[in-house]
DNA sequence: ATGTGC
């Protein structure tokens, strides 16, 4: 049977996505450089596929007998985590929200002696990049604040302690300059040429690609923590699911590696796929369905970029300030106080998740459980003045 | 993406 959000690109090449949804063709083309590397089985375009340095963002490979750390990038580990707070909608003002979160750009383990031992508290191995924790970083990583406007699966959102009543907490973020750092040495050694499965500068490759995945962890748990003691209230955590990270899987019988760049597992739990900071979030659950092995279990990470960053500013200035961009259509708040980045993570910047969403949906892949409303997206309150 | 590269 045929199936309208199955775009088969190349025998071994195939993307995801409705045909609505925007694919860069430069993103199509970089899946197609991917499929020729050396052991490569499968590779797979999300419906948020987008243009990538050299390889694309959004998609899952799958290769056997040799993997690509270069796939993975710099940011190993780097995933969602979302939180019920104790906080109830009801009696929340965002004005006010937004002034006790404050801060939270500076390093942690600078702030007290109690935050240096919570930091210690997690007994992660020594990496230089201590200074980060608890950080957000830049780029696209995020905190934001959301709301639960609908529910479509009452029996899953239940089951996972969802309560519409309470405000929600999301944490995009990942090992900062620990994975990039891997990520340079292994480059610099090895190239692009990846790694045979037994040799040993493979497995010295797993323990780093595993000290980066419990330091992004550590990171958006410490985030959250930091964030909930500023707004006076505690969570619980839903979920927290890497999107960046290379797995060795059977895949009908055959052994070999998924590499994950900008694709959620979909053998992990619930997911999160967020939209851009004007546009909604969405809570689904994966569905084991006919395409779910041609899919490498893989789900999309977000919305994808539309825009290249360094357009995003000639594009946007003449129509708003960036004064005007701290609202957004939803009429949630933006705290960016970096006059670049307000332009390049721009709403219009994304493709609308509706796409992906449905892309996902009618590709058989998940079941959509609830859908979120930004009330305040965090990025940075440093930088320069807006 | 990055306690950032030319």
């Amino acid at each position: 049977m045929g199936n309208s959000s199955l775009q088969i690109i190349a025998e071994n090449v195939s993307v995801i996505a409705s045909p609505k949804t925007w694919i860069e063709g430069g993103a199509i083309q970089q899946l197609q450089t991917t499929a020729k590397l050396p052991g490569m089985h499968r590779v797979v375009g999300m419906p948020d596929l987008h243009p990538g340095r050299g390889y694309p963002v959004g998609a899952a490979f799958f290769s056997i007998g040799r993997f690509y750390p270069a796939l993975i990038g710099g940011d190993i580990g780097c995933g969602m985590r979302l939180l019920k707070t104790d906080l109830s909608i009801a009696k929340i003002s965002l004005d006010k929200l937004v002034k006790r979160l404050g801060n939270i750009d500076a390093p942690l383990i600078e702030q007290s002696d109690v935050w240096r031992e919570r930091v210690r508290s997690f007994q992660l191995q020594d990496s230089g990049f201590e200074q980060s924790l608890g950080t957000i970083g830049g780029g696209n990583h995020f905190a934001e604040i959301q709301q639960i406007i609908e529910v479509f699966d009452q029996d899953i959102f239940s089951a996972h302690g969802l309560d519409r009543k309470q405000v929600m907490l999301l944490v995009h973020s990942g090992s900062r300059g620990l994975g990039g750092h891997i990520l340079r040495e292994h480059i610099d050694q090895f190239g692009h040429l990846g790694l045979a499965e037994d040799d040993t500068a493979a497995i010295a490759y797993w323990q780093q690609h595993q000290q980066a995945l419990d330091f992004a962890l550590c990171n958006r748990r410490l985030i959250a923590e930091r964030i909930c003691a500023n707004l006076a209230t505690d969570a619980e955590t839903v979920l927290d699911i890497h999107h960046n990270f290379l797995s060795e899987v059977s895949i009908d019988g055959v052994r070999g590696f998924i590499h994950r760049k900008g694709a959620a597992p979909a053998d992990e739990g619930l997911i999160v796929i967020p939209g851009s900071r004007g546009d909604y979030s969405f809570v689904v659950q994966a569905v084991r369905g006919e395409l779910a092995s041609h899919s490498l279990f893989s789900l999309a990470h977000g919305a994808g970029r539309k825009w290249m960053r360094s357009e995003c500013e000639a594009r946007l200035k003449q129509r708003y300030t960036a004064a005007q961009l701290s609202r957004t259509a939803l009429d949630s708040r933006v705290v960016c106080h970096d006059k670049g980045l307000i332009f390049e993570e721009a709403p219009e910047a994304y493709k609308p998740i509706d796409s992906v969403i449905t892309s996902l949906q009618e590709a058989g892949l998940i079941k959509v459980v609830a859908k979120l409303k930004p009330l305040i997206s965090y990025k940075t309150s440093g930088g320069c003045c807006v």
